[in-house]
Formats: structure tokens, C-alpha cells, sequence
DNA sequence: AACTATTCATAACT
DNA sequence: TAGTTATGAATAGTT
């Protein structure tokens, strides 16, 4: 029984993540064989499940037939390349390239309300980029915190460190002072370099 | 309203055809899409309606590299790959592409997550949540590595001032012992807290 | 595009 | 692995 809305993540539990593959695969691929049949268009579906193990469809029977046509409804643009001493397949490759990012390009403007395709300029594109860095500013905003507090407990221990190395050379010189003792030499070779820059994090 | 079974075969009324294709190819490509996320797949769908026009979905975002996992699975051997009879400028035109695609693919991912998935209709273009993930990393990295710097310096500089504390101390037992003062009693309240956890950024 | 009466898909259970 | 069922989802026909 479904109870309640299915949550669309992954599903963990390896048992029921094959089942519930094995009959969504095999629901995908009758809806993909009936949208075929009552509406008359060929249809490719390629399913990869782990281990490589492969699931396929193709309504015309081929596969590679349908591959190819994929292809060459791009290869179709050709015309427009202005780079025509490229070998067919690099060619095609490209342009298969491009198209990719045009329908990339046309979803970020989906994305980001632009909801007129025809409409395209690369303006969109600039604010998605600042907003991608506010985005990944906020994701590594928690390791930074920890990081931080990380640097921190270090400086404080260096504060207590440094604190107690005072305690210990006026303790010497007082007692330096009653001795009359110049066997103190190695004092001047404890250096606090701790005026370095250290602010990366901030 | 659905009276009795539809009767599986080609409707032959255009508008009814076409409002048909519509529905169900939204259905049928949301559906390939919550497999994918269910269940953990990568999947490939290549929709040719009439007059060649062409939808497609592919879960990972790029068809090709569908359609390249899908030949070399069948073909077994990666060596025919036309990757190594291309001319270097090429080749970089690719990559450069092909990375381009990715730095869109993974906004796409990071608008997606900022809206109501269910009002997407751009079926045609996908983001990998994976590929975001490592984008992220990739993109904070360098900020880590300046960061662990910073604490291995400040850990250098924590065993160079201990050091410096156990000389101190050193000398001021041995002059004790010439004194036999027994006023060292601040030299206990001097503490090292170094064996605390202090890994939160491996 | 939106609605709705039905059929269909399917998650949990046996 | 294969059935059952309660419930959510899809959708054909209509507005």
C-alpha cells in the first residue's frame, strides 16, 4: 500500500531500491512502448542500473537506428559551422556539444523564471553565476565554522603557551637575579613568530 | 474521464493525437526521471515525433556520453574510440565544451534544488546532484588547503613554544637544584592540552 | 489550460 | 521471488 507521498530520493535499502527498479523499469518501459503506439513516434529508452547492467527499448526495433537519426538531427546545422576543414565526425561531435549547451543555457533561463525561450542573452547566465558563488559560499560555510573554531583552540593554546613561557623566563631572570648566573644563553632562541599573516580564513 | 480500457492503437484524430503525445510524454519522461532518482540509474530517452521533431532526457545530463556508454558496453573495447586520432586543437575544443557543460549542468542542478522540481517542464535538460557535490569540493579545495597551512603552522609553532617550556623548565629545575628554592609552584599550573581531537578537517 | 471520473501504478505487505 | 491491496498518480474525455 503507498502510504502517503513516495519521497523522491534514492532509495537506501538495497532490497527495496531492486524492487521498486524492477517495477518502475518495467512500468517506464510499457508507458514508453503505449506512448509509441497511440501516438505513432519511435522512441529510445536506454536504462543503466549499477554494475553496468543495461535496459533498453526501442520501439522501431534499432537502437542504433534510433542513435543515428538522434544524431544526425543535429548533424543537420552543419551548414552554419564556419569551420568546414573539421572531419565529419569531429564536426558532428561539436555541434552535439553545442546543441547541449544551448538546451543548458535554455534551461537556466527556465530556471530562472525566464520563461520566453526566444528571448536569450547571456545576462541570465552572469546572475546564475553569482548565484551559484552565493551558493557554494553558504555549502562550505559549516567545514569553515569548524575549521575556524579548529584555528581558534590553536590560538588560545599558543596565548597559554606563550603565557607560561613568560612565567618560566621571569622565573629564570629572578632567579638569575639572586644567582648572578649568565648560563642563560638559550633564552634569546625562543622566538614567537606569531605576527605572521594568519587572517586566510576570514 | 477514462471510460473502459483505451484501446491500444494509433489515434487517428491529429488534435487528440497531439494533446495525447503531450500528456504522456511529460508523464513518461518524469517517470524515467524518478527512476533514476529512486533507484539510482542513469537513463536515456529519445522521444521522434511527427516532423522529426525530437525530445529527449537523459538523467546525468548529457546524451552523448548515454549513447557512448551504450555502444562501448556493446563494442567492449574502448581502443576504436575516436578520441586518439584527433588533432590536438580539437581535442582542447572539446574539452573545453564538454567542461562547459558541466559548470551549466551543475547550475541547472543548483537552481533545480531552489525551486518546486514539479513545475519543471524542461524535460530535456537534467543535473546531477553527484556532479554538484564534486563541483563544490573542487570549487572549496583551495580555500582548505590554505586553511590546513594555517593550522600546521600554528601546530609548528604550538611544538616549538612546548619545546621552549620544557628548556625553561629544565633550567629552572636545574637551577633549583643549585638554590634548592622551592618557590616553583607556578610551574604545575602550566598545562599542555595538545592530545585533544583535533582533526575536523581531515 | 483546468477538471474529474476512471483506470493505472505501485509501496508495503504476505 | 511472486502475489495482494490500499492508496497515490495518470489520464481520456470534457469544459
Amino acid at each position: 500500500m503507498v502510504r502517503g507521498k513516495v519521497q523522491m530520493r534514492r532509495i537506501e535499502n538495497p532490497v527495496h531500491r531492486q524492487v521498486t527498479f524492477c517495477k518502475r523499469r518495467m512500468s517506464l518501459l510499457k508507458k514508453a512502448k503505449e506512448l509509441s503506439i497511440l501516438c505513432d513516434a519511435d522512441i529510445g529508452v536506454i536504462v543503466f542500473y549499477a554494475h553496468g547492467k543495461i535496459y533498453e527499448l526501442a520501439t522501431n526495433g534499432n537502437m542504433q537506428g534510433l542513435i543515428e537519426r538522434y544524431k544526425s538531427a543535429y548533424t543537420q546545422r552543419k551548414g552554419e559551422s564556419s569551420e568546414q576543414n573539421k572531419p565529419q565526425a569531429i564536426q558532428q561531435e561539436v555541434l552535439m556539444l553545442t546543441h547541449e549547451i544551448d538546451l543548458l543555457q535554455k534551461g537556466l533561463r527556465y530556471m530562472n523564471g525566464e520563461r520566453d525561450i526566444n528571448h536569450m542573452n547571456l545576462d541570465e547566465l552572469q546572475a546564475l553565476e553569482n548565484n551559484l558563488e552565493i551558493w557554494v559560499n553558504n555549502i562550505r560555510s559549516q567545514k569553515m565554522q569548524i575549521m575556524s573554531r579548529e584555528i581558534e583552540m590553536l590560538r588560545n593554546q599558543e596565548g597559554i603557551l606563550k603565557a607560561a613561557n613568560d612565567i618560566l623566563q621571569e622565573r629564570i631572570i629572578e632567579q638569575n637575579g639572586i644567582l648572578d648566573v649568565s648560563s642563560n644563553t638559550m633564552i634569546p632562541q625562543v622566538t614567537y613568530p606569531l605576527a605572521m599573516e594568519s587572517n586566510y580564513y576570514l
